[in-house]
DNA sequence: TCTAAAATTTAGTCTTGCCTAAATTATTTT
DNA sequence: AAAATAATTTAGGCAAGACTAAATTTTAGA
């Protein structure tokens, strides 16, 4: 059977919570999910109990993605930055429009739908956020990229993605000129208070660790 | 608040079914929505009593809907042409296949999406069965064809819609060359048997007025 | 017109997935 | 290590929307 909507966003959701290595604990799922943490308890209990189990499960310990899980997660989160980018690509969304739309349409497209726009693209590795797209056969490729905030002096790098941000924060981004495929260079850096003075299209900015830990670029 | 999903395919199919004038029946809705006729009565009772009431009913003698419940059937079949339209243009989907997949997309889109989509292709009028496309501002446009079964010998005319077929049938109209846009000319008319003898690029067939009855033409 | 068949509605259930309130278990603080 | 706080789970409910079985109404045929 075909996961649910919701279960389709669970395992999404768990499977970045977990990128990290560790479970995904009941409360940042229901932070993640705007949903309460009683609830959440209730649907992983289910989840977890499946003919085949698509998460692991103790009480208390959190949760993580059996492979089963992992693939069901892959798989609509391919849906999901392939049709950002065809969304991008095809209809002139801009960059921090795209999320929303994506969010919803990624339940429902078929995978004729999904092969389709992935030859349409020319089967791309990245998202219009730089994110990576999994591949057709579900596995996330290896990122070879490092956050700006190992950038140090004199550095140059490529953006190739930015992580985590919200509408307002990717839009603000986009006005400094922090936009995937740019290059970036390294004035300075600052070890006390972390923050990184870098040129951007000519222009200088100073960003704190907090924007440019969610920065990844490629060096050059 | 927005109709649910499920709301939407009642209306969707009470438009259809009210085409003609007369109330849709409890069966006939459970027949195109795949459900059962109770579960039919349920649902068209609560649509009947909510606040801005989308359809008006009386027990056993069917349903239509009223000007806000045909507003949002409207909005359900504009999004569904568009898609189709859009899926077929721009994926290279054939006439055939995009039913289904439109079927799911038509509850999910954004109007921005909508919007684009109708602006990308340049507001067409009609989608690729030949079914005329609601508005931007929920009117269904005056329908100029006439019914293949209504022209006589001799007479000729461009294939504009064919309607109510399945994907079946769809395929095999393709393969007969009777697909929108397609000239015609008729070679005679049976009114015994209600046979049609038509060219069609170049090749004869004899249609049966079954299947002659669900095309509408545009006479030349 | 009376009756049998067909259509419709009622009544009662079920599943999914969410919620609140209360109870329990873990983690911190002192 | 005990107490306070935070996280999690349990228990009980609710709304949507579907189903089955049984009752009722309409329609059609003899």
């Amino acid at each position: 059977m075909k996961p649910s909507t919701s279960t389709q966003d669970y395992l999404k959701t768990i499977y970045e919570l977990t990128e990290n290595g560790s479970p995904a604990s009941t409360n940042d799922l229901a932070r993640e999910l705007n949903i309460k943490p009683a609830s959440v308890t209730g649907m992983i209990q289910k989840l977890a109990g499946e003919k085949p189990a698509l998460l692991e499960y103790q009480k208390h310990q959190g949760v993580t993605l059996t492979s089963a899980g992992k693939k069901a997660a892959l798989e609509v989160i391919r849906h999901h930055r392939l049709l950002e980018t065809w969304l991008v690509q095809t209809l002139g969304y801009s960059w921090d429009e795209v999320h929303e739309e994506a969010e919803r349409l990624e339940h429902v497209i078929s995978e004729d739908f999904e092969r389709r726009i992935a030859a349409a693209l020319g089967h791309p590795l990245r998202d219009p956020h730089g994110e990576l797209i999994p591949t057709a056969d579900l596995k996330m490729p290896l990122d070879d990229s490092t956050p700006l905030s190992a950038l140090r002096k004199d550095q140059t790098g490529k953006i190739l993605s930015i992580k985590g941000a919200d509408a307002n924060l990717l839009r603000h981004l986009e006005e400094l000129g922090l936009t995937p495929n740019t290059p970036i260079e390294v004035i300075s850096y600052s070890p006390f208070d972390h923050n990184l003075t870098v040129k951007v299209n000519k222009k200088t900015h100073v960003l704190g660790l907090n924007i440019t830990s969610k920065i990844f670029i490629e060096e050059t």
